[in-house]
DNA sequence: TATTGTTATACTCTATAACTATA
DNA sequence: TATAGTTATAGAGTATAACAATA
């Protein structure tokens, strides 16, 4: 039986509250799209691509990791992380060392640069974002706020 | 003065209000970027690509529409509309008709097909996002289920 | 002359398969 | 023999520029 049961003891039922969670999830889904599509057109450093952008953000809250556990953590294939990697250390915002207990792999970790574009680039995605916001009602500011941490759990589990 | 305002009354302030807002920001664009990036992978029909889905969504809420206005809507350039609506034309989910005032656009209607497909893809879909949202507590669903059709608001703005 | 839509083309991002080095 | 990472290659999706038809 599916978890779905936490919102409806009993089973998964053809009901009204699953017809609520169909059109929450149908929103969800096309809202996360729609916004993803234009997010990526607000990239504050054009030559920042979106998944290099979340692997820096990852590394800022997780500190040093290996290109195979931000594969893992991104959900991107090894050989994609390999390229994202190699942008980011081309541009300095990242470092490869070897790792110090098995030499098959390396670590990466972030740069001083990484933390001062990061700084620029929330600055101005606030910036961005807030535009939108402001065209919401209050409470519906709030419900996203209150959203966006669950939203970025979600996409860990 | 930005309509960030609406959160803060007096000005845009450089302190803890913003604070929580920027991190409210950065969840929500990580956030929206890996779930998107998830979602890609969590087609239901394998043949349909989520610019696809996503315009059948739109011609399911706001009837037909002309290619223009379905480019604008998604937030993409026209020669890509132009694609995604003849990859759906092509496999029987959306009809094209000329315009009857205007002989230089065009109007892009959905079909029966598309309506059976897009029930069976919500059913799907509520599956897998049943499955993640098992795992999050009741509240932090609730949160979610409250935020999409905010999201979907803000993606529209 | 402006606008709608299309065609031609190139770029970015990602994945799969095959390979190298180390465990 | 298994694992970490890389290289080579192909595919999907989008954009810009140039073009055709109509207003």
């Amino acid at each position: 039986m599916s978890d779905l049961s936490r919102t409806s003891p009993e089973e998964v039922p053809d009901t009204e509250e699953t017809a609520v969670d169909q059109e929450a999830v149908n929103a969800l889904r096309s809202g996360v799209m729609r916004l993803s599509r234009r997010l990526k057109h607000q990239r504050v450093d054009e030559s920042l691509s979106p998944a290099e952008m979340s692997v820096l953000g990852t590394l800022a809250r997780c500190g040093s990791a290996t290109p195979g556990e931000l594969a893992r953590k991104e959900h991107v294939q090894p050989p994609s992380m390999t390229r994202i990697v190699a942008l980011l250390e081309s541009k300095g915002l990242v470092r490869l060392e070897p790792h110090p207990e098995d030499r098959r792999q390396k670590v990466v970790t972030q740069t001083e640069q990484a933390e001062a574009m990061l700084e620029e680039s929330r600055r101005r995605r606030n910036a961005w974002l807030a535009e939108l916001a402001g065209r919401l009602d209050d409470d519906e500011w709030a419900t996203l706020r209150a959203a966006a941490p669950v939203l970025e759990k979600l996409a860990q589990l």
